[in-house]
Order: C-alpha cells, then sequence, then structure tokens
DNA sequence: AATCAGAGTATGTCCTAACAAACGGACATG
DNA sequence: CATGTCCGTTTGTTAGGACATACTCTGATT
C-alpha cells in the first residue's frame, strides 16, 4: 500500500513538530490523498523519512488516534477511519462555532444587572456569600432567525462587562479578552418545550421542543469563571460530537 | 504544599506503569486526599519518588489533563482543577451506563427484522446495494419506567442477533461478543416533542419534551457497524460531559 | 490436508538525556 | 517609588535506544 506523504516538516517554526505533523496528516486525509480504510507506513519509517524521532511521531499519531481520524492495532499497523470525523466538542462558544462558520450572528441584551449572587450562581461559581457577579440575558440571532436564549452569571472579578460589549462579541471572546484562558468545562444537554416567556422571543410556539444546555466553565488558575442556561430552538440546533474508545 | 502521595506502583503488574498512576492519582483525588487547587509536586521530584522515569510520569499526567482533573501550566506548576469531574461521554451503549450505575434496566422488543436496507440505511452504514441488515425497535425501562425508545440498524455480517438476545443484554454487548471492538462513534444530540406514537410507549403526554440521539459506531477494521436513532424522557435523562481545552 | 509453532512486523511501554520556553519573584536601576 | 531585567523553577519538546507484546503469515509437522 504504501502511501507517499510527502509532509514537509519546517524545523524553524515555532510549531512543534508533532503538531506540524498532525496538520500534515490532517491534510492529507481531509484532501483525499489518504483514503479513508488505507494503511499507513510504520512508525519507524515515518519517522526516519521526516528526520523525526519515533516519540515524536508517535506522539502526532497519538492525537490523530484521539481524535478518531486513526486506529492503531498492535501487530498490524495504523489505518485511516475516516475523512470525515467532526471535530469533538470543543470549549468554544455559540458565538465564536457561528462565525467559524461563515454566518453573522447578531445578540440582543435582553436583560443585563450587576448583582449579588444568589445560592445556586454561589454554589456553581464556588464564591463566597455577598459576591457580586454579572447576571444577562441574550438573545442571539442569525440572518435574522432567532436561534437560541441565553442566560448567564459570569464573576466580577476578571474584566468589566457592559451591554455594548455583550452586543458587539461573544462571552468567551469578551473573556479572552480579559485575560481568561478556559480549561475545561462541565456541561449538560437535555430537552424541554418552549413555555409562554421563550416561545415570542425564539419566534416558535409554546409547546415547540427546545434543546437545553446547562455549562460550567473552569479557567487555567482553577477558578469557576462563568455558569449559563441556554436553550436553542430544536428545529435548528443540535449537538454534534465523536466519542472515541480509548 | 508538597502533597504526600504514598502511592505504590507494581512492576510486576501487567498494568502499565504510567496506568497505574492515572488510577492512583485519581483515588487520591476522589478521596479528598488531594484537595481542588492544591498543586502537586513537580514531575521530576514525583517521578523520583516513584522510581519511573519523567516521561512515564507525564504520560500519566497528560491523561489526567486531558479527562480534566488537572491542569497544567509552565513554569507554574500543576494543580487539581476539581474532584467532581464526570467521565468524558464515552463509548458505551445506554445498557452499560444504566447497569454501571447499579440500575436493572429491562427492554422490550417492540419490532424486530431482518430487511433489505433502505438508501439512507446503506448511506449511513456503508454497505451495497441489496445488502441485508437487522432492524428493531426496543423499549428500555427502568424500575418500571420506560426511559428510552430506540430504533436501530446493525449488519448482518457479524454476528447473530435475533429478540431472545436483545432482551436479554445490551446491544454493544451482544456486538462485542460477535468480535467487534469499537474504535469510535459520532453522535448528535437534539430535541424533539412526543408524537402519538411514542408518548404511550414512554408514559408520557403528547407534546412532551424528548431528548433525541443519533449515532452511528464504526469498529477498529473501519466498518460502521450499527446506526441509530433514540429518543429518551426528557424529565429522566440528559447528556453530561467534560469539555477539554486542548 | 489440517493444524500448530515460530519468524517477522508493528505497535506498546519504558528509560536516559538534553535543551527550550514561559512564568513569577527578587533585585537592581532610573 | 515605579519599572525593567535577570534568574530559578517548572512544564514543553525532542532525541535515541531497548525490550515487551500482539497479530499475521508461513513453513513444518503430524
Amino acid at each position: 500500500m504504501a502511501n507517499q506523504l510527502r509532509l514537509s516538516i519546517d524545523r524553524s517554526s515555532p510549531v512543534p513538530l508533532y503538531h506540524q505533523v498532525v496538520q500534515g496528516i490532517e491534510a492529507a486525509i481531509h484532501t483525499g490523498l489518504l483514503e479513508p480504510g488505507s494503511r499507513l507506513e510504520n512508525e519507524i519509517d515515518l519517522a526516519a523519512q521526516l528526520n523525526l524521532s519515533r516519540p515524536t511521531m508517535r506522539k502526532a499519531m497519538d492525537e490523530l488516534v484521539r481524535s478518531g481520524l486513526l486506529v492503531r492495532k498492535r501487530g498490524v499497523g495504523t489505518q485511516v477511519v475516516s475523512s470525515q470525523v467532526r471535530r469533538p466538542l470543543e470549549l468554544s462558544s455559540l458565538y465564536d462555532d457561528l462565525t467559524n462558520n461563515g454566518s453573522k450572528p447578531t445578540t440582543e441584551v435582553l436583560t443585563f444587572a450587576h448583582i449579588e449572587a444568589d445560592a445556586a450562581t454561589r454554589e456553581a461559581l464556588h464564591l463566597a456569600a455577598g459576591a457580586k457577579v454579572y447576571h444577562f440575558t441574550r438573545l442571539r440571532k442569525v440572518g435574522g432567525k432567532p436561534l437560541a436564549l441565553m442566560e448567564n452569571w459570569v464573576r466580577d472579578d476578571i474584566t468589566h462587562i457592559d451591554e455594548d460589549l455583550l452586543k458587539a462579541q461573544g462571552l468567551y471572546g469578551i473573556l479572552r479578552s480579559g485575560g481568561v484562558n478556559f480549561r475545561l468545562a462541565t456541561q449538560r444537554i437535555g430537552a424541554m418545550v418552549a413555555n409562554d416567556y421563550q416561545a415570542p422571543l425564539l419566534e416558535t410556539e409554546p409547546g415547540s421542543a427546545l434543546v437545553t444546555m446547562e455549562r460550567t466553565a473552569v479557567d487555567d488558575t482553577g477558578r469557576n469563571v462563568e455558569t449559563g442556561h441556554h436553550v436553542y430552538r430544536g428545529d435548528s440546533y443540535s449537538f454534534e460530537m465523536t466519542l472515541v474508545q480509548r
């Protein structure tokens, strides 16, 4: 089979070598140079061809296996699984997802307040009694069509937030500009039916299906930065993801 | 801070050393020995204490970072993020999840057939025209209460399937016994409202919220083994997951 | 001819070693 | 006093080697 992968590695680039390999193989798979089901050469030969050490090559393949593009079998070899693997659910905001997608989302800020956190919020954000948070609800539209109704609570000791900022960009963009490095988030996805408050805002009927998401995000210092409760129109939004066996 | 982690490593065990470290640290975090926010000793000292090399220690920490239990920062150190991290959504069946949870699910097979695959199924499973598949719908209950209504299509060239098998165990269990090694799955989660067919089966009202999931699973040979469309009662099921920034 | 053992191959695990880069605090300088 | 620079600490990247283990295929044996 011996696919000729003519990857080029730039050793003067600040991008780590293993990551250059990841990008190269990803590109080869997406452009169809490496077809699903085809076998790659063995790690040692590939490493030798690129003048890389085996650990570096392995680290690259590890990432590709984790992301679901490759499959390894001991004693057999490494195989391309699929060309159309979705990126695993990313730690990104809806706003980022939409703009990356070429859409132009708009945001309406329905309510905005700087208030003392209630018990549930203090619990979610690990705040002391009396701490204050930003609380706001937003309506996100794409192409003039409402998509999501979002309610969030954000610590106020990170960066200043106001209505104008929220109108102009996504929450995660604001927080990142404020120096937050997100590390992980826990979220829960479920379903509910639209109530009399949600339905007119989302321009749908009470009783129609909504996808719900609750999320709490943590930054690299271990602070719970943000928690939110979002609902999406069920007829125009769903969560797509790839699960990889480990 | 210097937390004393008294892990023990068994070099005669078939369990890889790095995985023993993962298990040890996981246990320490869950038992509260390592509190959220506390800093671990640096990699080199930890490795030395256990008589391990630094790469081995790093590989263990890599896994813990990926799973969201730890956070690393160059020049600073490694920190415990949270003790209550959910396992990332696993490549497992609902049946496995429930039995691991201590519940005792029951399964009713509503329909069962061995039929020629329609166009959508051939597309999803990458089958040639005329290929046959198993097609069945099941109702899963826990504690006598209906939870999920599941419709699946499965290749017939893997292992024999019949109603009795489906009644006794989960689909993934059957397929695994038949020699299938699952590698990855793509799935989509959304919402809908119960229709007149679903509602009575799930013992709920038409118009109530349902969580929907569509999934296609791939095994280690690259075959698309199974595809399904499931609906869950929105008031008793949701998907929980942890997203990790990479 | 069927079955089993072994060789070959590829990934899995583990080691030592070194340098790079980012972070934070201490210290020196204006 | 404020600011910038340097340095120690810690993680990030890369190399090269060694042995273990699982799988496949082939050849020998029964």
